[in-house]
DNA sequence: CGAGGAGTTGACTTTGTTCAATCCCCGTGG
DNA sequence: CCACGGGGATTGAACAAAGTCAACTCCTCG
């Protein structure tokens, strides 16, 4: 292998034009209001960069921009109330990176730099702007989807670092809060699905689902009769649950340092 | 328990307007095209009634439409080469359902009835026509977005399913693939991630990773050489990695009839 | 050149899967 | 009204895959 074909890519300069087109249509890097479709809105073109280690947000800071890779690599991740750190996605040049948390005040998330990283930064404001002007539609549409990603990438985490009786116990507690969302009896339900289907979403073989749905029911937590559930211990439920559960409003990721700037400053 | 309490809540019927609320900030089911923000949109009211174990669209079917739940609830599932089926989300009342094919020309997974459902259908021509009027920013928001979700679903599938070779099979040529669409070489390239952050995000201990590495060198596979990692045998990598991949454009799946075909069948 | 983090490798343990037998509703039909 | 059949669910025992703990090597960075 040469160098010109084993080279390190990622290292490679892009021009900012084609880390744009990778994040999908994005005009240039440059200032280009008018691109952006939306009238008034500047796309306030600022450069980011960061080095190895250095975080680009930490999770629960007000959500000010987004960001699109130039040059580097970025990693998404959360923490666990256990302390266990949960990769949930790579970032590479023409990646948008904060994009999950558009719709929300805080970032869901910490994005640290694996690498030297230069980022194009989108202030939320013109984006926010930007929604603004859709309609309604359009960011209910935004939501919603945001909402599945989010739970998609709970279920992500759940199946990375959770045992079975974690998973299964978040499995009902999700089922519980949904009812009590929707105004139903959140601690006595029935299952729309089989075992099987269970296993499935969370990884696991019917036989495991069954047997830990006894277990539970041996120690008393819940009650199962057939498709039957009632939880009669959610406080206990939940200190399960918890152990593998993402962090909300953090405190500080373990790794790595965060280059004292926007370190979280913990040691 | 009593009926009152302890009833099966998702049978109960739901006003539409409830369950438009939960979808978001949905209008009611009856025609609002108003509501929906962008002129000339007809919102197509149409209500869709599934019994249990009927398909609300397959994978692979061209996107008409996407639902909000009234009553019942939906599974959305794929399945992978080797014939095992991924539940990828559960639906109830509210939630929204084939939003993650919205941008897409063909649908990306199947949804069943759990349960007999009601569904408000949304055509998606009303919904591309307002996507349409979105800033060129929205429609690459909502883009990225869409990307982003599905590369989650990947990895939920990944790892309910996969083994550790697989994963870490899938993993590199995820990598490769990047690279690849950045015009980069995709078969020999550095991982800018250490082993623990390759595990945490495949759902492995980094010890894990270090042997399944080794023995995909030992097999003559890959190269590697500290992070400079080379791809030998794509095809055979492949191989490995399509034992558990999402069929893309898929045949049939098998779980529950769809009027009439039924269980795995194979055994 | 030294220190320390990253990576590899081995031995042992744990967890969950697999295979298989049995149970238990529930709906059907006598 | 009760027997029967069948799919879902439960339970047990043996097994396998990945995790844990630990020793040791090798770069890399300072």
């Amino acid at each position: 292998m040469t160098q010109s074909d084993d080279r390190q890519p990622q290292r490679e300069a892009m021009p900012c034009s084609t880390c744009c087109q990778m994040a999908g249509a994005w005009p240039e890097c440059a200032p280009a209001g008018q691109a952006l479709g939306a009238p008034g809105i500047e796309a306030s073109q600022r450069l980011v960069r960061l080095r190895k280690g250095e975080f680009l947000y930490l999770l629960g800071d007000p959500v000010t921009s987004i960001y699109a890779i130039r040059v580097g690599s970025i990693k998404t991740h959360v923490t666990t109330e256990d302390g266990r750190t949960q990769v949930v996605a790579f970032h590479f040049p023409g990646d948008m990176v904060g994009l999950d948390s558009l719709v929300r005040p805080h970032y869901a998330s910490y994005a640290t730099a694996l690498e030297d990283t230069k980022l194009c930064l989108f202030t939320v404001d013109a984006l926010r702007l930007a929604a603004a002007t859709l309609a309604p539609l359009g960011r209910q549409l935004l939501q919603a989807l945001d909402g599945q990603l989010q739970r998609a990438r709970e279920v992500q985490t759940m199946l990375a670092l959770m045992t079975a009786e974690e998973r299964l116990v978040t499995f009902l507690l999700w089922l519980a809060d949904g009812l009590a969302l929707r105004g139903f009896s959140s601690s006595a339900f029935v299952l729309r699905m089989s075992r099987e289907e269970i296993g499935s979403y969370i990884g696991l073989t019917l036989e495991t689902v069954s047997r830990q749905l006894s277990r539970l029911a041996e120690g008393g937590l819940i009650t199962v009769r057939h498709r039957t559930i009632t939880l009669l211990d959610k406080p206990a439920l939940r200190a399960i649950a918890a152990r593998a559960t993402i962090l909300a409003h953090a405190p500080a990721p373990r790794l790595r340092r965060a280059g004292g700037a926007s370190a979280p400053a913990q040691g």
